[in-house]
DNA sequence: ACTCGCGGGACATCCCGTTTAT
DNA sequence: ATAAACGGGATGTCCCGCGAGT
């Protein structure tokens, strides 16, 4: 019932994703809302945004020890929410982005979206480090590789067009392979 | 008052961003909000960030007419964004970013978002052609540009933090001189 | 102009006949309402119920001095509003019925909307006074002929059927007749 | 709490009948509304006029039961109605014919309207098949007394005065005794 | 005389969290 | 622990009437 608040964050945002919706979308039964999420809708949103951003930190971690490198593990994240994109008719865009977008001043989201991202980064700089670079480029490779597939994700989603996000992939692709070469 | 609502935008959202506080911040009569608006909030959001939009597009036009090349539009908008972050205390992030993360379905909304989108690609686009890329890479290129900026945002938002803003910034500097150095 | 305002009366009833709908259905310039009609909305509806009432009531007049008889106006007044609710496709009822649901009170509407009726009584009383009716039984008569012919224009109005109105136009001639065998 | 809504709805109309008149009238909880009517105000009129429908339609039936037959019942709704005017200062007219006159279009609520006038016109037909009348002449009988009792409500309601309705029972009765005696 | 902008108010909708019964 | 009802709040929309500017 988590993957449903999930989802329609996804699609919906944070403020998009009432009570009500969830419980219509995921059958849940009403009176257990307070119960299990005393906490209410942020304890709700939080726990759904971080489900799904440990989910992707797994995914990557698999594909990092599957010894993809730092192109594969890109690469399999351009695919992944361009591929929730267009399953989703462009209406599924990233759940952390949304989370980051509608979360303010020092709201417990707003760490939550930030640990998330923070999580991504680590494996993907920890996978950069291995392939010889140095630590601290390392990370501002990182970040900018995770920076531009949120940001395409964003351009794609209003575009309705998945292209935004593949121009991302080749051009992130070709500068891990530049940087490989100096590296 | 369209000024208001861009404000609030970068800062609380779209659906942070009620009547209420547009009136109260802008100084503006309640009643006159349909004779302005008759499509009621889309319309003022609509023209809150397409002002917001061709505002920066206009900046880069004319940074593009100084000369000051590709690497030098990607420094002033990273630059822009990363000052209007820490005079907010991390609070404003980019008003079309907002936009277009709260605009959901065929929303007229979804559509101003990337039309501001498209205006900066288009001027970074035309600036790349002109240093010599070829149409299709240029077009990757400034995609690449304007999608890790604006995810840069997110996160430095997310992280209280100017810090992912200037990785970002390096990192595509470094991308466009190799470009350069290439082509 | 007045005649926008008795259509959409008919149509939309007082409260669904804002001032932007009369002008905008009416092409009148906007600032000449409070010019026209100082009293305001009231004025307006008032002005529009009261001509609608005087135009049915000289329509009475004229048919009772061509000779047609009680019969005559009743079938005559039955099928003008027939015809109305056939042309809207049972949209526009009676205004005058419409102004005398939504008034309340000692709404100055409510004795413009009494006045209406009670012309078209006069003028249908004062026939069948001629037809030999006593002074008392002819208002009596009058009084049922035009109730019933307005009670059975909301039936046919809800129904999206002009069969109520035939019902009662038959009803109403075998009454009058039998009256004026009686009489 | 329906009840309260249609007491509202007979002297204020749909318009005239706000959330809030009706909560402050009935002391239920504002917040319940949404639970209670998820289909909104349309919903609670709905079931308001339904109600209101169904309890006259049952009166009907009784007196249809104990054998009063269709002068009975024509003069208990007269009275019926006559009373309520008086009750309340000529301000409770029939809730049937407050939403019939303010429902628009395909709106569900003409639907409402029309089958309650239905319902009551359904007793009445069949009493007057009972006393001998031809299907379609009780049917049209029918109709003819409740239009002439609706529309003579709305004439007494205006002028404040509830000779109206007693001209129009008088009325109803001798056609009644009149076909009575035909048939 | 007409337009535009102002000013306030009312209304319907929706949402969230709590509390009380089963 | 699940369900229903409660309680208040905030938002967006619409409408009406009044003055200043041309």
């Amino acid at each position: 019932m988590v993957r449903s608040a999930a989802v329609l964050l996804r699609r919906n945002g944070v403020r998009g994703t009432s009570f009500a919706r969830v419980l219509a979308d995921s059958g849940a039964p009403r009176g257990s809302v307070t119960h299990h999420f005393p906490g209410g809708k942020d304890e709700l949103v939080l726990a759904a945004v971080s489900a799904a951003g440990t989910d992707i930190a797994s995914r990557l971690r698999r594909l990092a020890s599957d010894g993809v490198g730092a192109s594969g593990i890109v690469a399999a994240l351009c695919e992944y929410f361009a591929d929730g994109l267009q399953r989703s008719d462009f209406r599924a865009g990233c759940p952390v982005a949304a989370v980051a977008q509608e979360a303010f001043d020092a709201d417990p989201l707003r760490d939550a979206a930030a640990a998330a991202l923070e999580d991504w980064l680590d494996v993907l700089t920890s996978v950069l480090v291995d392939e010889g670079h140095a630590e601290q480029d390392a990370g501002d490779i990182a970040t900018t590789c995770v920076a531009a597939i949120e940001g395409s994700i964003m351009m794609a989603r209003v575009r309705r067009d998945r292209r935004p996000l593949d121009a991302v992939g080749r051009q992130l692709l070709s500068l891990l392979s530049v940087h490989g070469l100096q590296g």
